[in-house]
DNA sequence: CACTCGCGTAACTGTAAGGTTACGTATAAT
DNA sequence: ATTATACGTAACCTTACAGTTACGCGAGTG
């Protein structure tokens, strides 16, 4: 079967990406592959943290993982951030109208003020 | 410390973002606000868990809260996603430039460079 | 005034997860 | 055949957090 259609889990998706230190090796996948012992020196934690988050990654197939040797080369996979895109896509178009909500939102506390202070009993 | 304009950590952000709860609370109030008891009500769990959700959601500043009587209404504020938006923006261009693709892209521009020089077939 | 409603918070529980150190297992080097 | 290297995994501790029930408080209603 073509590779082309696979669906990812937005759900193990975003999970794997709410930390931050997945997203720094997947910030530092992008500039090439790298074992895992590199990736880890990269990072103030210890090699079997890394190695746990490596786990993570693997599970959201953010990551690829094949061996040579002695080391296990990990690649960036970005393809199930597109889900991830295609979610935040639904909000693209309010980012334009943040302005007018913003307003709304203002011109409701002030209100509330008004309507406080009309009444000062 | 700078007082630069609205900035919003994306470590708050993703970390909001990663449970499903949460999202579909967006995704609710995308379609307007509402009050925490409206919201609540949409989802099959207590309205403390809820309301718990929404003070994380509040914190991220991914949503507004503003008081009309005794109802609290809460308004999506969908400018932290823009940090997030940008983040992925990095990667964009790997999967729209995976290996098969570039190779076709290449192969498409140079195929529009023949055409351009001798006649459209 | 008392009463209800809407909603947040406190207190508690179970579970996931990030961190550590210690150890196991291949592979490479000597 | 040792020994060193590059990992992953197990066991453990600690914190975060999603869920619950019980309660408190301000805002409307009679």
């Amino acid at each position: 079967m073509r590779n082309r259609s696979v669906t990812y889990s937005s759900e193990v998706t975003f999970q794997a990406l709410s930390d931050p230190t997945r997203r720094a090796v997947l910030d530092l996948l992008r500039r090439g592959s790298q074992p895992a012992g590199h990736i880890a020196e990269a990072f103030p934690v210890s090699r079997p943290a890394i190695s746990k988050h490596l786990r993570l990654l693997r599970r959201a197939h953010l990551v690829r993982e094949h061996r040579e040797g002695r080391n296990r080369i990990y690649q960036l996979n970005p393809e199930p951030l597109r889900s991830v895109d295609s979610w935040i896509e639904q909000y693209r178009t309010f980012w334009s109208h943040s302005l007018a909500n913003l307003k709304s939102f203002v011109e409701a506390e002030h209100a509330k003020e008004m309507q406080a202070s009309r009444k000062p009993k």
